[in-house]
DNA sequence: ACAGTTTCTGACCGATCGGTCAGCTACCGT
DNA sequence: ACGGTAGCTGACCGATCGGTCAGAAACTGT
């Protein structure tokens, strides 16, 4: 892997663990073996960094609500939505864990911004179909849940699982979570 | 209120929202409006007021850990338990938050070894019973998404809200997710 | 062998960090 | 009226922050 990607990897680890405002640049220049001055040759600054770490999983986000539309959540088109959101949450943890619980409170941070939108358009997503205080409630525990649950997974002994036996009990926790009034009883 | 304990709940505010290396004691003073070196005549340092900002929640969490016992979750002793964990939940959420999301990545700081260690008495707590990889996410969801949809509530229009509806909903969602195998069908 | 480009570096910059200290001010009991 | 103490402050400290810059080192094609 390039050097380029290789800071690209470690900022997003440190950023995720230590949070934004807590990793230095030159932390990331002794985790990655360089200088300071190298980490400024191929980033232009720590909001570049920060851009490249975790602006694709933004963008991927995105495009994968657009393609499903505005149509509401029903029968088949939930379930494979779920899904996809699922495997989204377990190719993207630490990009998810960040701009969940950094993102208020990093504000002025251009990329942060598309991030704070994107979890408003996830939340109106949900909310389209139904709006009690409950539902509000299963919406957000479903999304800062697993992220944090998949945030802390190499702490415990959940790394070793294997990724197909976390994604099927993924899929079966959210989906009660998001379940419509009409099919949880 | 006193300035002493005013400072503890700027602080506790902005470690949750910022971040504790995000958050200066400029910044603590300026919201407070005092000086920085105020701040530092009420409290000896940094470390002092982030002791002094989660420090009495982690206490009491222990304290209902220790009162609940060693013995295996069931039946009504579940019930009551997950009514005060709700309680405390709603009760000290910027604290769970901080310690939730903060707590790795900010060790060698003696309140924080205590906040890591509660949650995993609290995890040891619940997989005493079960351990399945399914329960295990469960426990995990229950906890970090409480956490964080208690932690952005602000944010929404969820402030509003009638805290009861917010706590029976809650209660709700928290005995579905970690209700036993033997009673979830 | 040489010129050109990419990669990398140490020295340095102003700003801000957490923390110390001497001293000012205001209130208190006597 | 006065000494003592609690609250508060600005000046200052060394360390570290993100970022700039000139140039060394290493690799490239010719």
């Amino acid at each position: 892997m390039s050097t380029h990607d290789d800071l690209r990897d470690i900022a997003l680890n440190e950023f995720a663990v230590a949070g934004y405002a807590g990793t230095s640049l030159q932390r990331i220049a002794e985790l990655a073996g360089l200088s300071k001055s190298s980490v400024l040759y191929h980033y232009s600054s720590k909001e570049a960094l920060l851009e490249a770490a975790i602006g694709p999983a933004i963008d991927k986000m995105d495009a994968i609500l657009d393609s499903v539309g505005k149509a509401p959540l029903v029968d088949d088109t939930r379930r494979v939505f779920i899904e996809q959101f699922v495997d989204f949450l377990l190719a993207n943890r630490l990009e998810v864990h960040m701009f969940i619980n950094q993102g208020p409170g990093l504000e002025d941070v251009p990329v942060i911004d598309r991030a704070n939108a994107l979890v408003v358009k996830l939340g109106n997503f949900f909310s389209s179909t139904v709006s009690t205080v409950e539902d509000k409630l299963r919406f957000g525990i479903a999304l800062g849940g697993a992220a944090y649950v998949l945030s802390v997974k190499q702490d415990d002994s959940l790394e070793i699982l294997p990724v197909d036996e976390v994604r099927a009990a993924l899929v079966t926790i959210v989906s009660e979570l998001l379940a419509p009034v009409s099919i949880r009883n």
